[in-house]
DNA sequence: TAGGTAGTTGACGTTAACGTTAACGTCAAG
DNA sequence: CTTGACGTTAACGTTAACGTCAACTACCTA
């Protein structure tokens, strides 16, 4: 039985993969994020620690704080596993996926109406007569929130 | 013709309405977000300061800033009407609404692998012989990312 | 006339998520 | 043997998005 060293990665490497920096790596180890190996001093990642990195990044991206991060990978830390944590955990989890969907209903509504904006202003022509901006089918004259004065 | 009293509100009543302080209306202000009028001292809301408020709380809940909003909002604001304007208004739009397409699809993802995880736990069962915990149906041990060392 | 409630403008405090700098160790290349 | 790229820890700096005073005004109301 041969061991099979899997893929490591230093520091530099990982943070380039992921376009982060250093920095920021340890920053989520200290959050207690990532728990790297070490040798000597230098850290290590390990294949799990790529794969939590890309679960934390992606966590950012969709909004969550390092704090909630982390407890969405407590999430798979059944450890001790009594019946009353994996309920609970269940739960937790269950919450977290409601909340998920809840700002997918945001982002959509948002896409919508980014995009019916949009179409309408590709829509839009200028009133010879007026010099105002109009709507090109309707002849509607533009008018969504009241602008900003820009003061 | 008569003219149309169209609702107002105080800081305070759009501030309960949306479920933020005062002070959030102010600082939204500060950064330009809001410019509800005035009488004398005192700020008044529009529907359509009601209408911006929204659209800014639901940027931040899919996570933009508020700068970002603000730009957003600027959208908008097609005061002048320059063609060419126009046509930038239109990519950054649709430039918008990409970055959103994709970070539904990290939302989805996730919610993909809560769900899966989810599933699996409520499938657990422990092992009578070892003692730890394994799938009802495969029997396979659990093991989905390493476990943080709580140290 | 003294409260109480709502509003105002500063201005300083706080938290999160890193950036930045300092001061130092390590190892291979020229 | 020194330069350069990489690593380390420790600690202070920065930005965003407000929170939290303080000090004041205005208007009811008991």
């Amino acid at each position: 039985m041969t061991t099979v060293a899997s893929k490591t990665y230093s520091i530099k490497e990982l943070a380039d993969e992921f376009g982060v920096t250093p920095r920021t790596l340890r920053h989520y180890e200290d959050q207690g994020l990532l728990l790297p190996e070490r040798q000597g001093q230098n850290r290590i990642y390990s294949g799990a620690d790529h794969a939590r990195l890309a679960w934390i990044l992606r966590g950012k991206r969709v909004g969550f704080s390092l704090q909630e991060v982390g407890e969405m990978l407590d999430l798979y830390d059944v450890g001790d596993g009594r019946e009353t944590q994996r309920a609970v955990t269940i739960e937790r989890c269950r919450d977290r996926i409601d909340a998920l969907e809840a700002q997918r209903d945001d982002i959509n509504a948002t896409i919508d109406e980014l995009q019916e904006f949009c179409e309408l202003l590709a829509n839009l022509k200028k009133n010879r007569k007026t010099g105002t901006w109009v709507r090109r089918d309707t002849g509607e004259p533009l008018g969504v929130y009241a602008p900003r004065k820009t003061a």
